[in-house]
RNA sequence: GGGCGUUUAGCUCAGUUGGCUAGAGCGCUUCCCUUACAAGGAAGAUGUCGGGGGUUCGAGUCCCUCAACGCCCA
């Protein structure tokens, strides 16, 4: 216990409160026999990137409150924490920050070290050192999200931190994922794929966005094979013309049907392909006839395996069209045309397929610009191309009916919170149109554990990989030799070669719940942890993170990974604009913490329903900041009335206290409905709404007889009926202002209001609504006072209340505190069909 | 083009099954140094509850429709 200040702070409480229970291991997990009694949260690990965003601090605060209450309510509260410092966020970051770039040509240079500042062009480094520099980055960027996540107050058990790129998680991804392949969920497959050309890797569909670019219609001709005239074709890439397959009309066009099934020769290059039909031809989409190329979009490549045409893919994973010539382009004059581009970039390529077909007049008339949705890598900067390369993938319904009906279903056996948000799930498994891509051509990740065998020739014989021996894991094919094999046979015909792929940081991430709780590490534990109770995430990535936890869990386990999902809303800044860096319009943490206080920054984030965007406000904060001040003051006053020992609550007699107890029972029992429908905000404005009742109308009410005024029996009513509320409101706002309750609640105990246990009504049995008329005549008093412009404390000689008969002996049991209250010398009663007052003050007093 | 959400005071938002004379905080205005609190307290003004139609004794609340904004998907 420490002693009341003369005047109650909140500065400086944070550093002080943060290292006690830190020290004390308030929020350390305490294993429990039974999962009925654990809470489990899957909690996100955040990207680590450098700065931390004000939607994390949102997000995590709305968490740490429901886990505050569940702890309270005597739950043993799993509440991990983790670094998503795995995958190419982390990549971008190192290249940036030290001026390298990854070259697995490179030899490792033991003794490599990054210039102080990064050079104009990018030093080439091995992958060992690349890594070495991720691993470096992360640690000091992990350092300060952990003093920003401490000082916020989060109540995660600090000795359950996992990183995705920790041991731990890539003994669990390999694991699930050699499971995956054992059971047939995993395969590799030679595809077109979207590629990020500026990346150098495959990206996932999820991943993937629509931009609107501008762009133009060039109008080509492409000349009927019997000579009968030309087809004229709009098309947004002429530059794909070498790599035409066939050109597609809609099946029910009738001003094509004669067409189909002729072919005609392309342009410039003179290579002749077919003219089909396909139903996701747009007849109204520039002349109706599309050329189909392999491959300029998603549509390309569903014609190309629907109608099994050929493969003529050009550019390459650079971003580049081939340097040779393709051997279905044979004339010379076809020939000098493709050399024109090649080795160019798509750019390049177009303005010089464009030059050419205006020299040859087969463009026809002048380009007409139109903007349209170009897909995208989200974290990229040029448009993705499709590349056809060897990937591995895991089912996740996109080919498979069945399949996706089970996540849907998986979708629905989930409580969403809020419930709608389950249509962006629904939505988005719907809408699948293929297996989930895991593999990248990256370097800072999880290996996949896989080599293969070369056969005589040296050819990787991709049907039957190598696996890793389960107890050896977490291993990396680059490094290690497979089972029953050494490193003198890495690249040797007849040997073998490691996977060169990583996996994508969602395939490592999707396994929160298992790395967390220990799948690979404690099966016992495991099992009182899984499923876990609560996901709290963002909207933004149900797609990602939250769907591919479902598959992974599904798979593995045959259940859902958690019970309840909880969706955050988004921030807007204060042009309703949703934050996001961007938009350049980001605010960051630590200076709110030192101008408002934590408490007043989770406030702010509390008061924000689950799931609901929300203003970001300093405005919020200051009435967060003064709500912690006035807990401090308050606990000041009734503990100088009441005393630090515990009082005894059979004292409260007088039926003024019991009222505001029974005021009380009420809010106690709405706030914790709320919290436990996970709805934090709305518990805390009951309980808000009520402390600041109890402050202004409670306590001015009852002050002058809890001072002794009238004898000890009824100070001792209202000492012990202020104590108690004091005590229960305190544990009331302790999962949103964890620094103020715990400071105000050490004045008086020796145990964290964090341990203690969360308030339930005590049912003594006052009337709730007793007080209302007393306080609402206190308020005409108050405002009578004000219009005549004296101070509150001046006298009133006589108060007369006019009042409907049913008020009367309410108002007769609060008179004396009413009396004591207004400064009133003698108080008046009358019948009346409505309220009213008339007041007669104190002649002004001499000045 | 489809889906979801939002629209209540100048601003940010409550308003749970239809019963409201529509609330809170901020901001604004006035007053008060009152021994818990001046980083405070007391009080005041402000609304065709997005538009239109319907159900009902009664609609901010239910139904239809339109509009604006946001997000997601195509």
């Amino acid at each position: 216990m420490s002693t009341i200040p003369e005047r109650p702070s909140l500065d400086g409480i944070e550093a002080v409160w943060a290292a006690r229970w830190d020290e004390d291991g308030t929020y350390r997990f305490t294993p429990s026999a039974h999962r009925d009694d654990v809470f489990a949260i899957d909690t996100p690990p955040p990207t680590v990137s450098g700065s931390i965003h004000m939607g994390t601090i949102f997000g995590y605060t709305q968490t740490d409150a429901i886990a505050r209450y569940q702890r309270m309510t005597g739950k043993s509260v799993f509440y991990p924490i983790g670094w998503d410092d795995n995958g190419l966020a982390t990549e971008r970051r190192v290249q940036n920050f030290y001026g390298v770039r990854c070259d697995p040509t490179v030899p490792y240079d033991p003794d490599f070290e990054p210039p102080a500042e990064p050079p104009e062009r990018d030093i080439p480094v091995s992958r060992p050192n690349f890594i070495a520099l991720c691993e470096r980055l992360t640690a000091d960027d992990e350092r300060v999200f952990e003093d920003i996540f401490r000082r916020l107050g989060l109540s995660v058990d600090w000795t359950l931190l996992y990183t995705t790129v920790g041991e731990v998680s890539r003994r669990t991804s390999q694991l699930a994922f050699l499971h995956n392949l054992d059971r047939g969920d995993a395969y590799s497959a030679e595809a077109p794929t979207m590629w990020d050309i500026d990346d150098r890797t495959a990206v996932a569909q999820a991943e993937m966005e629509d931009r609107e670019r501008p762009g133009a219609y060039h109008a080509l001709a492409f000349h009927r094979s019997d000579g009968s005239g030309d087809v004229v074709v709009d098309t947004t890439r002429p530059e794909l013309v070498p790599s035409c397959v066939a050109l597609v009309a809609h099946p029910d066009d009738e001003r094509h049907a004669a067409l189909v099934g002729t072919t005609v020769t392309t342009p410039l290059f003179g290579v002749e392909v077919p003219v089909v039909a396909h139903r996701l031809a747009e007849p109204d989409k520039g002349t109706g006839v599309a050329m189909i190329c392999t491959f300029g979009d998603t549509t390309d490549v569903t014609w190309w395996r629907e109608l099994q045409l050929p493969t003529r893919a050009l550019i390459g994973r650079d971003g580049r069209f081939a340097r040779e010539c393709p051997d279905w382009i044979t004339s010379d004059g076809a020939r000098s045309a493709y050399a024109a581009m090649a080795g160019g970039t798509v750019k390049q390529g177009q303005r010089a397929i464009v030059e050419a077909l205006v020299a040859s007049g087969e463009l026809l008339g002048e380009p007409r610009p139109l903007t349209h949705p170009v897909k995208f890598y989200e974290r990229g900067s040029r448009p993705l191309e499709i590349v056809t390369s060897r990937q591995w993938y895991i089912a996740n319904g996109g080919r498979d009916q069945s399949l996706r009906d089970t996540f849907v279903e998986r979708g629905r056996q989930l409580a969403w919170h809020p419930p709608h948000m389950r249509h962006r799930y629904d939505d988005w498994v719907g809408g699948l149109n293929g297996d989930w891509l895991i593999s990248r051509q990256r370097f800072f990740g999880v290996p996949i554990p896989l080599w293969y065998r070369l056969d005589d020739g040296g050819e990787p014989q991709y049907d039957s990989p190598l696996q890793a021996d389960p107890g050896a894991l977490p291993i990396d094919p680059s490094t290690d030799a497979p089972p029953g094999y050494d490193e003198s046979q890495r690249h040797q015909p007849g040997g073998f070669v490691g996977e060169a792929d990583i996996m994508d940081t969602w395939a490592t991430s999707s396994l929160t719940p298992q790395i967390a709780a220990g799948w690979t590490e404690d099966q016992d534990r495991f099992a009182t942890l899984f499923p876990m109770d609560l996901r709290p995430q963002g909207p933004e990535i149900i797609r990602t993170w939250l769907f591919s936890t479902v598959v992974r869990a599904h798979f593995e386990h045959d259940s859902l990974p958690w019970a309840h999902t909880a969706i955050n809303g988004w921030i807007l800044d204060p042009d309703r604009k949703k934050m996001s860096k961007s938009k350049g319009n980001v605010v960051t943490p630590a200076g709110l913490f030192d101008q408002y206080g934590s408490d007043a920054v989770r406030y702010w984030a509390a008061s924000g329903r689950p799931g609901v965007d929300t203003a970001f406000s300093e405005d919020q904060m200051k009435v967060g900041r003064r709500l912690a001040i006035k807990l401090l003051n308050v606990t000041k006053f009734v503990l100088g009335l009441a005393g630090t020992d515990e009082t005894d609550i059979d004292d409260v007699t007088d039926a003024v206290d019991l009222a505001m107890l029974a005021r009380l029972d009420e809010v106690v029992a709405e706030a914790s409905q709320a919290f436990a429908g996970f709805d934090y905000a709305r518990a805390l404005e009951r309980t808000e709404t009520f402390f600041w009742w109890f402050c202004d109308d409670y306590v001015e009410l009852v002050k002058g007889r809890a001072y002794a005024s009238r004898g000890e029996a009824a100070a001792a009513s209202a000492r012990a009926a202020l104590q108690h509320a004091l005590d229960a409101l305190t544990r009331l706002l302790a999962p949103v202002l964890p620094y103020a309750t715990e400071e105000a609640w050490s004045w008086w105990h020796d145990v964290s209001v964090h341990s203690s246990s969360w308030p339930v009504p005590i049912g003594r049995g006052g009337e709730a609504r007793m007080l209302d008329a007393a306080v609402d005549v206190l308020g005409r008093v108050r405002r009578a006072k004000t219009e005549a412009k004296r101070s509150q404390r001046s006298g009133v000689v006589r108060l007369v209340v006019d009042a409907p008969d049913e008020l009367h002996e309410r108002l007769a049991v609060a008179r004396d505190d009413l009396a004591e209250a207004g400064s009133i010398k003698a108080i008046e009663v009358r019948s009346a069909p409505a309220l009213s007052i008339e007041i007669e003050l104190d002649a002004e007093p001499a000045s």
